[in-house]
RNA sequence: GGAGAGGUGGCUGAGUGGUCGAAAGCGCCGGUCUCGAAAACCGGAGUAGGUUCACGCCUACCGAGGGUUCGAAUCCCUCCCUCUCCGCCA
């Protein structure tokens, strides 16, 4: 949410800004609703003063014993014109918050111009994508070949988008979640958290996935409006909701190991193959809640936290600063980390990690309060995987595969997988079923 | 799932439908005393919105949302949450 202030005092100049990133801001519709409801919550304090004052007044007569039909009398109709005030004011204060519930962040100066991915641009590389003297595989071929990594029977369990992992694929998938979540707590000063994988509406409100994306979400059925999470950044940025923060406990980072819900309404046929695009995945996630003046600076620092985990596992990379166009909803500027995949010969994204500034903090009234000083003031909130474990291991493997099919497994994950240097995918395998 | 008890300021905890934004204690901040600190004493202190050049004034908030009333922390309804006992369960 974007400070109402702002709107009132730089209207403008917001629009300005909300138009570089496609926005078309209704700014005719926005001061007829603000001046509307500037001068009906005047009217409707001062009846409600009114009737205090005049309630009160009852209450003192009685208290002495006086005759209050008078009184009463004078009244009048000042009840129901407070009432229709009220009632005008709600729907308007509604409008309004519906309204601003829908703009999207303001782009930061530093972010480039553009309508979508074509206009992101490249911020540097890591790694020299390898040349093979042999067919690359893709990672279904590598591991689905004879089902360690089986889409047909996720098919017939749940339905399409699903995978199954088996044996030495669903191990090494385990071993890169571990890893991660190791790497960011002990190298990089996060602090693990296991989070609720369902969330409330209110969670969602605060981050911005409601009310305008909900068509992404998978809702449970049921009396209570719960919702699977898309990403554990709902229940981490969540954690500071309706806080206020001593400036010492500042910044606050946390990571978070879950799986992912997405509905991938809208992508009916693209990454149909494999599982780049699924319903359910798994994240390590990595959140900040930052003092504002050290956004900026953190926003750098977890870019690199992201991409510490694709250097130590030799995966070639670019970083990438997306453009105006094709940013995400709170976010004020992004980065994607894009890895490099052989089969397609094209890097994908693998981690997307943002400043959302005070957006988010401003939804979920989260706060801090310097020491000494008496007014509490919005924090900031960062988010970025660190990394999205399966796109991770489709990577390794195509990147890391071997001529037999086997997979070389990078030094650095070597420990969370009892030492093991190759994993190979025995040919009785499961697909001998 | 059944039965019961509760949700009040940073915490504990009072609150006959009528100056209650709310007693008291603890904690916190400032001051007096002290070389300094502790103790003691005095004082201050919620969040948000509106209005004013400003002192200030006004409005809302006692889990959430409705209702009754001239007036609701207090009465009624719905929901959420916490605790105790029973049942079930990893």
């Amino acid at each position: 949410m974007l400070d109402p202030r702002l709107l009132r005092n730089e209207l403008d100049s917001v629009a300005a800004r909300l138009a570089r990133r496609g926005y078309a801001l209704d700014v005719d519709r926005v001061r007829s609703l603000e001046s509307r409801r500037r001068e009906l919550q005047t009217r409707t304090e001062e009846l409600r003063g009114e009737r205090n004052t005049r309630s009160k007044e009852i209450g003192q007569a009685k208290s002495r014993g006086e005759d209050i039909e008078p009184l009463l009398a004078q009244m009048g109709d000042l009840g129901e014109r407070l009432d229709r005030a009220n009632d005008e004011l709600a729907e308007l204060q509604a409008s309004f918050e519906q309204l601003l519930s829908g703009i999207p962040n303001l782009p930061d100066d530093s972010v480039p111009d553009g309508n979508d991915e074509e206009d992101n641009v490249e911020l540097h590389r890591w790694g020299t994508p390898r040349e093979f003297d042999f067919t690359v595989r893709d990672h279904t071929d590598l591991g689905g070949l004879h089902g360690y990594l089986d889409f047909e029977l996720a098919t017939k369990i749940t339905g399409s988008r699903f995978a199954v992992m088996r044996g030495p694929i669903a191990r090494l998938h385990r071993a890169l979640a571990q890893f991660m979540l190791d790497h960011q707590t002990l190298e990089h000063g996060y602090e693990e958290m296991l989070v609720p994988a369902i969330v409330n509406r209110d969670s969602l409100l605060g981050t911005g996935q409601l009310p305008k994306f909900g068509d992404d979400l998978f809702r449970l059925e049921g009396e209570q409006a719960y919702y699977l999470i898309p990403t554990s950044e709902v229940p981490l940025t969540n954690v500071v909701r309706d806080e206020i923060l001593d400036a010492d406990s500042l910044p606050m980072k946390m990571t978070a190991h879950t799986s992912c819900f997405r509905s991938e309404a809208g992508s009916h046929g693209r990454d149909t193959r494999g599982m780049i695009r699924q319903h359910q995945f798994e994240k390590v996630e990595m959140v900040q809640i930052t003092h504002p003046d050290h956004s900026w600076q953190a926003l750098e620092e977890m870019r690199g936290h992201a991409e510490a985990i694709l250097q130590a596992l030799a995966l070639p990379y670019r970083v990438v600063t997306l453009c105006t166009g094709d940013m995400g909803f709170a976010a004020a500027k992004t980065y994607d980390i894009e890895v490099w995949l052989p089969s397609q010969n094209t890097w994908r994204e693998i981690s997307s990690v943002s400043n959302t500034t005070d957006f988010q903090a401003r939804r979920m009234h989260a706060r801090y309060r310097e020491a000494g000083q008496k007014k509490p003031a919005l924090v900031h909130t960062l988010n970025g995987s660190g990394l999205a474990v399966g796109r991770c291991m489709l990577a390794l493997m195509e990147n890391h595969q071997r001529e037999d099919g086997s997979i070389a497994v990078p030094e650095a994950l070597r420990p969370w997988l009892g030492g093991q240097e190759v994993i190979n995918l025995p040919q009785q395998g499961p697909a001998s079923r």
